[in-house]
DNA sequence: CGTAGTTTTGATGCATGCAAGAAGTCACTC
DNA sequence: GAGTGACTTCTTGCATGCATCAAAACTACG
């Protein structure tokens, strides 16, 4: 196993390391490790075929990350979120989407208009063929088209790490964006486009604002009824 | 030294890596290493006598802060910051304190209050006697305590997070709340307070953005006029 | 004198050994 | 039978060695 392990090295550089943490990233976010899973250094080192010290230093950051805890001396497992967290994130999310949106806004005329656009469109269609996978997907490029469009890097660096602990609860959202709210959420997407459009800062982020937060009351609502259910169902 | 390091590790448990990442991220904070100065991993490690695999988690930890740069087989470096990022970093810290102050507004009478009303006092005091040390700690104060009101875990993590941020460019920032704008500031203070004791979610967000937004802008003014005199000041 | 190729240096990235500690297990006592 | 204590096991935390690689220094050549 050690000469393996030398041989890659020498082949794939080192990007080893970041690699890996992608994959334990993934594996926990898909909940492939389930909450309260423990994750033995040992074991994952195995598993990868590397040696314990970089399977050490992607759980730091994983930890870092808010997805597994570390209990000194005990070891490390996947994090058991609390539905309050869950609440908390989508303040968050609001407040830091409502400002991309303002931060758009005040670009003036840029591409990522006619790609909010065209998303548009496409939802529609997605939404009137019942493909929740696509429109799930849109959704979450809207999302990111507008973050991205705000040029403001350390928001994007935010409300990414912001995202992962989000996303690490899709698995009680995944029933979120369920059809009855599809339609609903369009059309909050076309008056923030629209805002956009007219260059208006405050309103898009009011837009922006208010759709996040009906989009969250509907999670909290989803959540509360069938939460542990489709837990495995990722997996 | 080996010996050393073992019986310390067996007297204060695993508080090592804790407090060595503690140091370090001081030691970068405060410019002792200033920016742009190499990291290696073998002199920190004599310096806090310890191996070089706990610093090397610390240094991970301190690029995933955005404190340093680490640069894959060549070195550690303190990170130097662009007057971009600043900007970027305010606008962030707006939104945060704007979303804080209004949740912390919707939460109905707390302790924090009187707190505030304290702090804006004791202000004016440090105000009369131009006492800005003791200002400064003060608008500090001020500002984690509307923060930390917001009874929002996830919102004080990432504020965290950014103020490490900011702070790191102190010394840019210093020169900010200069005596010019000491007034104001605590006028702006008071209506947020203001904002609170109506209960005026909005109203406190608002009043909170605008304050952030002003010292903002004083504060790239100010960086503008004098940036890197007062760079080795506080070193 | 400038430039390309080569060597040397110095730092990281990873593997592994060893000690310390926490948690669960088992036996022993009352 | 229940509770308490020692013990075993499993895991982390840290130290260290070695291979790798980037960059600087040096040399030779045009």
């Amino acid at each position: 196993m050690q000469e393996v392990t030398q041989l890659r090295k020498g082949i794939q550089g080192s990007a080893t390391q970041a690699t890996l943490l992608d994959k334990l990233r993934k594996l926990v976010l898909s909940g492939e490790y389930p909450p309260g899973a423990p994750l033995p250094e040992l074991f994952l080192a195995e598993e990868f075929e590397v040696s314990r010290t970089p399977v050490r230093e992607a759980l730091k950051q994983l930890e870092n990350e808010g997805l597994v805890e570390i209990r000194p001396k005990v070891g490390t497992f996947v994090r058991i979120p609390t539905r309050r967290e869950i609440v908390e994130l989508f303040q968050l999310k609001e407040s830091l989407e409502g400002l991309a949106a303002g931060l758009l806004a005040r670009r003036g005329p840029v591409p990522e208009l006619e790609i909010l656009k065209r998303n548009i469109e496409e939802s529609e269609r997605a939404e009137r063929r019942a493909d929740t996978g696509k429109y799930a997907e849109l959704v979450h490029e809207f999302h990111w088209t507008i973050v991205q469009g705000s040029d403001n890097s350390k928001l994007v660096e935010h409300y990414g790490r912001l995202m992962n602990q989000l996303a690490y609860h899709r698995i009680v959202l995944e029933t979120v964006e369920r059809p009855a709210r599809m339609r609903a959420s369009i059309r909050e997407h076309q008056s923030v486009v629209d805002a956009l459009l007219e260059k208006d800062p405050v309103g898009a982020e009011l837009a922006m604002r208010g759709h996040v937060n009906a989009s969250s009351l509907a999670a909290s609502r989803g959540a509360d009824a069938g939460s542990v259910t489709g837990a495995e169902k990722e997996a």
